[in-house]
DNA sequence: CGCGAGCTTGATGCCGATCAATGCATGTGG
DNA sequence: CCACATGCATTGATCGGCATCAAGCTCGCG
């Protein structure tokens, strides 16, 4: 979350994405409310074939400006999906690493937690966008990812990302920049946690959600949240009754428009002020 | 800083290398006081011969793991270094992005800015760490690069570098661990300024920098700091008041010997506790 | 209907920010 | 060499934002 900062508003590197519109959050992201279980059920691993170069998330993922030769064989390479349901975990802290997830559906978040209990949800993920990057210093996970609804990913398995993207020039440079991304953003959170109260936190963080849900097709104005207060709280290194006193009065100041997780942007501009008009 | 905070005392990649002990900071890190100019000179470009088959930060930095065949191709790579004196910038955000830098001599911090002038601190590179990294995901720079004491890097030009690591697996590995890396440490700053108060923030840092310097044959208990309490603050998400005085609060109990910039940590059981033992 | 998870809202207190003064080391110019 | 300026560090006094503690509320579900 949080490109540079610079550019929270406009990421530089938003895909171009006819966005449709109004219809508040469209039904594709479903929030079927179904009980909230963390029992690791069998796996369920679905070979169902799936092309890279006919989804139609290929302009946000691992493929973008690949060619059509590069698409086939990365076609080759992500060959399975895996569905993880709601409240279940992709992997975990210590799992061995294998293989990089792309988002297919559904929504994602990942936490580190330290010995002593406390733990820091790092960041958000939906479609498109990918997970795993932290096991490869390591060979194993250093952070828990879990689903926040009923989601799917690609699998990628890492060893021939690596002999692919050998291969391919565009692959391994497509694969750099997404690293490199990610370190970028991951100073950018810095910057707000180092540096940001409360209102300017909550309100980086909407813009960055509208506009990453945006470049996905989705309403800017209105959204549904996947996470709860207190998550968001520890994302933004707040606690969950700061998060709602926040929202409300976001609220009264007309700015949004909060039904639990049913939110609705109202003065954009308002929030923007708010992220860069600190101090003055 | 702060790997997976797991392992914040003893980070498992921190490469075998005798220490040689007592005297305090070597002088090999020496701190001249110089003028600190910002002035931006002509570049100094050094085409000295720098071998990294024969560095003795070889099994700190990229070539960690490479055999030799490999390693004679890198010393074709890294043909320059590039000499930084203190308070000069290396690179600064919107820069275009070139080539990486390994630091060879000195110190540097790197820090983001928002556009309302705020900055953040993201970090503090010693010998054998990689600057630029950020760079990928833009072609441009987003962060500033700035040396704290006279330095030296290795540039290291980013496309060569791709190119060389289509070849070389081990390479490409090593590379790829490097960044990830980056991303887990970022993770551990996020937990770091999300969830730990001052002095456990404090305590964290100094145990992650003794730690750094002891892997790179310095004394675990002397150092020199070399940046200001404000560099500290602004990594730390704290003031530079809020520093000073929890510098003082660990001397009165005994943890630490403070003078300025020199410190003697005392009791570096006592500063783990501090971060463990959080709310208890 | 009643339970529970998650959310809201109020009252209070504390940690760290802020404001301000002083100290200390270094460098400069008379 | 001293007086002074400058940058950085320390320390005290005060203030405020957010955490904490504590009720209630809402909504979905068994």
């Amino acid at each position: 979350m949080l490109m540079s900062v610079k550019t929270l508003q406009f990421p530089k590197d938003s895909p171009t994405c006819t966005t449709p519109g109004e219809p508040a959050n469209r039904p594709a992201c479903r929030l079927e409310t179904r009980p909230m279980m963390n029992a690791t059920l069998p796996i369920k691993i679905e070979p169902l074939k799936v092309a890279c170069s006919s989804c139609n998330l290929r302009e946000l993922c691992l493929p973008v400006g690949l060619h059509s030769d590069d698409l086939a064989q990365l076609d080759k390479l992500v060959a399975t999906r895996r569905q993880v349901n709601r409240g279940d975990t992709l992997f975990r802290s210590g799992d061995s690493f294998q293989s990089l997830y792309a988002v297919r559906t559904g929504f994602f978040k990942t936490c580190v937690a330290s010995e002593d209990g406390r733990d820091q949800v790092t960041g958000f993920q939906m479609a498109g966008e990918l997970l795993g990057l932290d096991g490869i210093s390591t060979d194993r996970h250093s952070c828990d990812a879990v689903a926040l609804e009923d989601s799917s990913v690609c699998v990628i398995p890492y060893e021939q990302l690596e002999e692919l993207s050998r291969e391919f020039t565009d692959l391994q440079r497509q694969f750099h920049k997404i690293m490199s991304r990610e370190i970028v953003r991951d100073h950018g959170v810095m910057l707000l946690l180092g540096s940001m109260r409360a209102e300017e936190r909550l309100a980086a963080f909407l813009l960055n959600l509208t506009q990453r849900l945006q470049a996905r097709g989705f309403s800017a104005a209105a959204l549904v949240l996947r996470m709860t207060r207190e998550e968001i709280g520890s994302y933004l290194g707040l606690k969950l009754e700061t998060v709602s006193r926040t929202f409300s009065k976001f609220q009264d100041e007309g700015l949004l428009e909060v039904k639990q997780r049913q939110l609705r942007i109202l003065d954009q501009a308002g929030l923007q002020k708010l992220v860069n008009n600190t101090a003055c």
